[in-house]
DNA sequence: ATTTAAATTTTTAATTATTTGCATTTGTTT
DNA sequence: AAACAAATGCAAATAATTAAAAATTTAAAT
């Protein structure tokens, strides 16, 4: 687990507000991929005050100084993600929503290939894969 | 080109009206991936009474009858393309929307050997990749 | 320490994309 | 043709998100 949120902010020249401070720190401890309802459920438990748009315009303004990133995975609502040096890709298991964090550092290097190819230079790429767990035997 | 939209209703048991035979012409005849609101206006220019409900419970019925896919690229409207056999991935020009099409079986090849290797099945992937062209020399 | 200005938050209203309820129309069965 | 089902059009309802206005907090300047 790298900097905090907090810190990012602190690097980054992000101004901390009150509200600001309590989001990023929930942000900073959820080790799952919250959706901004989620997110306010959890930052309200702190600060019961603190109102949804404040948490929809935090988000944002993290995603812009690039300390998260938003996903948004099929059919649901955008779900954040602290923005650490790893990158990494997401598997999901369709049935339970779980979210399985992966790299293959293959992929990464075909997807720069097939851009190129194109004649394009490749600034951002998403994949994600919809699984069903297999029945472990 | 492949079955027309029109030939593959008729061969899954969709029922077709006036309304989703123009609809199905129309996408048919499209070779880019029109959002609803564009889809619409070109339906509409053929019969201007059709309404945009129908053509959202259209598009939504041919994609549950395997007939279209739904694209979900970053930050716009949901897009629609008619399905072949020939499956592929997208590459985003950032700066013109253009979106082209590619295979690479590679990467297919990858992205199922990391869903088995988390003990999943592969049901379903997204891989869009956003680029933006290189000036030509 | 007050005043002033700027930024941020809350509350509420507005937007955008999409879906739904319902009356009407169209199509099908008898 | 009457009766029933299915599909459409319209308008209202939702859901997610954003924006506007007013209030409050924070920072800066006197």
């Amino acid at each position: 687990m790298s900097d905090t949120i907090e810190q990012k902010c602190l690097s980054k020249g992000v101004k901390l507000t009150d509200q600001r401070r309590i989001i990023a720190k929930v942000m900073s401890e959820s080790s799952d991929h919250p959706n901004v309802d989620e997110l306010y459920n959890r930052v309200s438990k702190i600060d019961s005050k603190i109102s949804i748009a404040t948490v929809y315009r935090t988000v944002k303004l993290f995603e812009e100084s690039g300390i998260l990133t938003k996903h948004e995975f099929k059919g649901g609502k955008a779900r954040y993600e602290e923005l650490n040096e790893g990158h990494h890709d997401h598997l999901i298991d369709v049935k339970s929503g779980e979210i399985i964090e992966f790299v293959d550092e293959e992929i990464e290097k075909l997807q720069k290939k097939v851009a190129e190819k194109y004649g394009y230079n490749l600034v951002d790429h998403k994949l994600e894969l919809y699984g069903i767990k297999k029945k472990s035997q």
